[in-house]
DNA sequence: AAAATAACTTACTAAGTAGTAAGTATTTTC
DNA sequence: GAAAATACTTACTACTTAGTAAGTTATTTT
């Protein structure tokens, strides 16, 4: 027989937030997976019972990317204006292969979830949101970045900005989410 | 037997978009809709054939009831600042009662759509950013607004931070959003 | 070499999904 | 007052959904 593939979960994950992250997590199912996969659906439900668990491992992946961002980028040496560039650059990404945001898009299906996936989902949330106000209050403090605005609300603009403007920009076209990018770091720089 | 009713057309069409606010268009079924509104759900069938017809038609009823707030804030002595307030209190009631943007909801599910819904969209979102447009430009020409980027994209900066901002809101606490709106007013006050 | 474990497949089930065809009561039109 | 249209209900179908229990095969542990 052909030898076991060990890395099905994490085949599983990308999958799974590559169609979040193109149809939405309410309108993909398991047969999606296990067909695009060449697996059985119980060997989906094998890795993840329930599409709640998957949908919290996604997430937990998320934390765990943006903890390991966070290291990379608290090496001495990277400009605040560089960390900045880094996570925006994640959504530029996106926004070339008409992806969105996880975030933005599994926030229209948050009373569809468990609270244990809720709170999960929350936690990512600030945990993006007080990176960014970190960078941008230290930014601030060191001189290289400038903004009328606490930390805290400038933070809150940034990810709504890009969030959404991945969003609108699938739908309206490429320019849209160029022109808020560069908005994004006009408002910031000094 | 009791008489018909002659509005459960605009019942389903309310339900609906409140469904919708509130978990999502892939999230509810037309089941959903017949028990709250105590029929059968063969009746949502005989009003809207299927369920794209309902998106539709609540996205209609969006283009509708824009095209409406447009005309009443056209008469003259409404103020420039005053038509971005109105505009903005929608989102400000959204955010209060614990629902979102139908736009930034159903942004996710784009790809879920097909192109005779996708265009209706497209053409919400366009009309909605035109609007704000409109009184930026109308705005910023008769001194009673200032922003440094062009009326396009602030249009944008404002629609995503509102969009958004009711998303993130709902998950982060309500003085997120208010931090957000006080921000969006600040962008362009004189 | 045996036992245990991991990673599945096979073969299902129960519930929910959108959707429809045919019938019924009420209202409107002519 | 008959015919037609409106707004449904009844009763159903075909399909998809998440989910599971039991069996199979390969790998790892002991």
């Amino acid at each position: 027989m052909t030898p076991r593939n060990t890395d099905t979960k994490e085949e599983i994950l990308r999958l799974g937030t590559e169609l979040i992250q193109t149809y939405g997590y309410n309108a993909f199912s398991y047969a999606d997976i296990s067909k695009e996969l060449d697996i059985k659906n119980a060997a989906v439900h094998y890795h993840f019972p329930g599409k709640e668990d998957l949908l919290a491992g996604i997430i937990e992946q998320y934390i765990e990317r943006y903890k390991e961002l966070d290291k990379s980028l608290s090496r001495p040496g990277v400009a605040s204006k560089q960390k900045i560039e880094a996570f925006v650059s994640k959504y530029s990404l996106m926004a070339e292969q008409n992806k969105i945001c996880i975030i933005g898009s599994v926030c229209s299906d948050y009373n569809t979830m468990p609270d244990s996936v809720k709170a999960k989902l929350s936690e990512l949330i600030e945990m993006v949101l007080s990176m960014v106000e970190k960078v941008l209050k230290e930014g601030k403090a060191n001189g290289e970045l400038n903004f009328s605005e606490t930390p805290h609300t400038q933070s809150l603009l940034l990810m709504t900005n890009l969030a959404a403007g991945v969003q609108l920009s699938r739908i309206t076209g490429q320019k849209d989410y160029a022109a808020i990018c560069k908005s994004i770091m006009k408002q910031i720089e000094v």
